[in-house]
DNA sequence: CCTTCGATTGAGCGCGTGCTCAATGTAGGG
DNA sequence: CCCTACATTGAGCACGCGCTCAATCGAAGG
């Protein structure tokens, strides 16, 4: 079928906005990086909804990688502690942030980035839950927790990434460690000692 | 002088940028609302610079607003944590998050935002030590303090305004307030008594 | 008065960028 | 072999927007 080109544009521009953002990329760009002539893209897409759906696949196909299935809650949270502020996810929450920005007056890349936050959100909320009834840690109130943790990561990546205020990854990290601590108890430590035995 | 128009300019940058934020402001916006050809503003200004003096301007006038010198520090965590999801901050809100998205690649706008959010980290940094003092709170670290306080407080506007995820007002209002106990102790929280929401 | 010179003006330029559309290619049915 | 229908192309259009620059204004000095 003919929407191998659909596709393979819709695979260029995913990876391109990874890479590089949803602000950056350009039309043109896309249609080189997939080798198809620029019409084509116009005939299977408008622009703004392909860059939409190429920066949801991007953010899907990273938190579906943060929450591997097969993990222990423990060990989710400590993926994902881990990997805020490491330099190669850079890339990643500067895509976060501009896609979020757009979305305030793009309808498309607002239609996305809520589906996209919702998922995030039940990822974390139920990993949270899980580790609350295997009892990892304590958690009254998941859904809550996650927003606040989410809230909290999202402050700091913000803080690190555009340096205002200036912020080490280091400093964020442990800024973030102390909360979750906060949030579920001595116990979800899973940084300073694995005394968790 | 005749740099009455040069100011004039200048105002009338910082009121629309106010207003509407820097990513919707045009440079014939400006000229527009100052009364001036649009000769007049280049003959004075870069826009990239323009805009984010302006946009500087509105944002110090603003957290000096925020935290009047003559209250105790007691009174201005209150007005702080009042005055984060009142709709009428929407707007300001806004203004912040493009302004710092724009810092990403406009290093004028950067510049400003650097001295803004360092003046605005200070702030909370002084009201924290000094409420500290008076035994209002207990605070080991007020700068790390501050810096939690503010990301939290900025991951929340985030997710207001954006809806990205959905949070209401009154739920950001809790968790911040939650988020303000954590730091500083009970003594910190006035409405603790049946904040939860 | 005239001269000078900075202040001021706005039509228009340059450029970036999403998108159009007539032209061309190509595959399948008759 | 033609015909039809869809895929594909890219030069060029439309539009927005920051900025230029020749022209004009106006006040101060002589």
């Amino acid at each position: 079928m003919s929407s191998d080109r659909r596709t393979a544009i819709l695979d260029a521009a995913a990876a391109l906005v990874r890479e590089q953002g949803v602000a950056a990329v350009r039309t043109r760009d896309v249609t080189t990086r997939a080798g198809v002539g620029i019409g084509l893209l116009n005939h299977y897409f408008r622009w703004s909804a392909l860059r939409a759906e190429a920066a949801a696949l991007a953010l899907d196909a990273e938190i579906d990688a943060l929450f591997a299935s097969g993990a222990s809650p423990p060990d989710q949270l400590q993926a994902f502690l881990a990997r805020a502020f490491t330099d190669d996810a850079d890339a990643l929450w500067r895509l976060w942030i501009e896609a979020t920005d757009l979305a305030l007056t793009d309808d498309d890349m607002a239609r996305a980035m809520s589906a996209c936050a919702q998922r995030l959100v039940s990822r974390v909320e139920t990993m949270l839950a899980l580790g609350a009834d295997a009892g990892d840690w304590t958690c009254a109130d998941p859904h809550a927790a996650a927003m606040r943790i989410l809230a909290f990561h999202d402050g700091l990546v913000g803080f690190v990434l555009t340096g205002l205020p200036q912020l080490s990854r280091a400093g964020a990290a442990a800024h973030l460690r102390h909360f979750a601590r906060f949030e579920l108890g001595p116990a979800a430590d899973p940084g300073s000692n694995q005394a968790r035995t």
